[in-house]
DNA sequence: GCCAACGTTGGC
DNA sequence: GCCAACGTTGGC
């Protein structure tokens, strides 16, 4: 299934994903996200990475899901803000699959954009209030999506 | 900076 | 288990 990703480009932007080739998808501390990460995310998922609380705001490129079931080194370190004190190697609460940079877009997909798209009216990507990071995208969804650039 | 829409926490 | 208070996300 395809996935989208928001992530603050201050952050993590693709850029940073375009020079590390690879990252460890980590520090999500939502349980809904933990479950799609640790669950559902599959071998060669296809990724569309989403710059929020920027300028322009949209999708900026494509990633796919490239080691499943990483943990999320974050949670073991005291000194880090997304230690979790609940967590241990034996019982981990979060994971932090590897994806791999596809390709960045030459342009930004922008949020008005996507509004605009028939196929994406009932996504949840546009959904009022939708705080969630890591957001499921069907085919169709992303055909769309991909057929703009 | 504002604020709506959440998710989480903690007292009961 | 309920729910008010609080914190965070994220568009504007």
């Amino acid at each position: 299934m395809p996935w989208l990703l928001k992530t603050e480009p201050s952050t993590y932007s693709i850029q940073d994903l375009e020079r590390d080739k690879k990252t460890n998808w980590d520090c999500i501390r939502n349980y809904q996200a933990r479950n799609y990460l640790r669950d559902d995310f599959k071998l060669d998922d296809q990724i569309l990475i989403y710059h929020s609380g920027t300028e322009p705001i949209g999708i900026v490129g494509l990633a796919r899901v490239s080691k499943l079931k990483q943990l999320d080194q974050e949670q073991f370190n005291p000194k880090s803000d997304y230690f979790d004190p609940k967590a241990s190697l034996e019982k981990p609460i979060w994971y932090a699959p590897e994806i791999q940079f596809v390709r960045r877009f030459k342009r930004v997909i922008e949020l008005s954009e996507l509004r605009s798209l028939k196929a994406l009216k009932q996504s949840a990507i546009l959904k009022k209030g939708n705080r969630l990071s890591v957001i499921p995208v069907s085919a169709k969804e992303l055909e769309s999506i991909l057929a703009l650039i």
